[in-house]
DNA sequence: ATGGAAATATTGTTGAACAATCAGGCTTCT
DNA sequence: AGAAGCCTGATTGTTCAACAATATTTCCAT
């Protein structure tokens, strides 16, 4: 409603807004993980029924970033230890095999890395450390685009929602941040001149360090808690493993 | 609350049996693709509120099996050539990279396979055909599970649930499952020794006829419809992209 | 303090309501 | 007859108020 007035085009139901609105918030840090979303003042913040709001919480925990725990309510995800593991998992089988394509890719899909790259040199340049991280993410994005399947895309753009997640809850960004655009111009020039085994070899090592100092970060966040969260602590709280039916 | 009272464990929310009740009868053709999900009528025959009932549609429609047009209402959803061949570049992605990893993967994993592989002889020699056609998909996801992400296992289940209604589509099931038996056995037998470049060669043969194969059934069941549909006819009928934001 | 009971808050779910939008039939005009 | 428009009934999008069931907090008596 506020937003930009620019293009009329898209009319999103009140549900579509509040996720966008949520999910927002949630990966800009605003919602910290293992804070509580109390359905009544969310929803009169929101400006939206309770109803509607359940509708959106339900989606929201379908993409991983909100727990719901029967009768207990809903709150931001906090990731647990294998959980992060399980995303990097996930993220070695699809950018590998990215990597391994991108050797025969078209030009077009090396100019979107690109350009993410750049985003993320001159981003840590100018010390935005949460618009590096972006751009890094954005690079990644580029990379699985190269395996040109929608539904991979997606899915791979909810994995790297969850990482974002995880990663406000590991550290402060700048230390986080810091050093990692060297990496991702490395990885990108490899991948450029097609050298399959070297990318992928880079990209191992790459994805090894970023899970490690993620592990770490949480696992510090964790000894320590870093400052007073916003409702729920998220120091001991066991957040609900949800039901995993598979594996 | 009809099902099986043997385990009184999961105490499911009415969203959630709700989307259970409405994703078992898609799966199993009980809805034809492009019927109609007209909001009260489902409601009052699950017994449950027009709310709780639209959560359970947003969910499903989250995961690919159903579709919402707005003020049009919810319909489950009828696949396009170009979707089936998402998906089957979605599978070619992870099931090589699974078949790869296999060679190096425990002796527990071949035994899920064997399974699923056996079960799928007995289904056809008994000519069930949709039971053969749900062996042979577990067959995959066990393969899949080699790759050990949990995250991989759940996104690789809503996609083949949705191969599994494009299947619907498509054709009768006789003709369909035919004969697959034996190449999931000669699939299964490669990965077991480890031939990984054999496997690999195979698998994807595997895939490109089984697509061409629903792409085939696709054009036919298009060309000259079937039966009258329950509701919305799924002839000329485009079955409103859903906005592909990626690629 | 400590265990437990009462009070309060929160969730799960429903039913009814109402504006906005859609689909089909009917009228009307050319 | 055929096209343009209008009316009407269905259906969706969204809200509100309610209530039972389940947490959480408060408070009291021991």
């Amino acid at each position: 409603m506020t937003q930009d007035g620019s293009e009329p085009a898209e009319a999103l139901s009140a549900t579509d807004r509040v996720v966008d609105v949520l999910r927002g918030r949630i990966l800009e840090g605003t919602l910290s993980p293992g804070a509580a979303l109390r359905e009544t003042s969310v929803a009169t913040e929101l400006d939206v029924s309770r109803n509607t709001l359940r509708e959106a919480l339900r989606l929201l925990t379908s993409e991983g970033l909100v727990t719901q725990a029967p009768n207990k309510g809903a709150s931001v995800k906090a990731f647990t230890a294998s959980e992060v593991r399980d995303i990097y998992r996930t993220r070695r089988v699809l950018e590998v095999q990215a990597a391994t394509e991108s050797a025969v890719a078209d030009e077009s899909r090396f100019t979107a890395m690109e350009t993410a790259v750049a985003a993320k040199e001159r981003a840590e340049q100018a010390r935005l450390w949460r618009e590096a991280g972006t751009a890094s993410l954005r690079f990644h994005q580029a990379l699985i685009a190269v395996l040109g399947s929608c539904r991979l895309n997606e899915f791979f753009r909810t994995l790297l929602a969850q990482l974002r997640l995880a990663w406000a809850e590991s550290c402060d960004e700048e230390r986080f941040q810091r050093g990692w655009a060297a990496r991702d111009r490395e990885l990108f020039e490899l991948l450029r001149q097609g050298l399959r085994a070297q990318s992928v070899g880079v990209l191992l090592l790459y994805l090894e360090d970023s899970e490690r100092q993620v592990l770490d970060g949480l696992r510090r966040a964790r000894a320590a808690p870093h400052q007073a969260r916003t409702e729920t602590g998220a120091h001991g709280v066991a957040p609900l493993e949800h039901t995993p039916r598979g594996e």
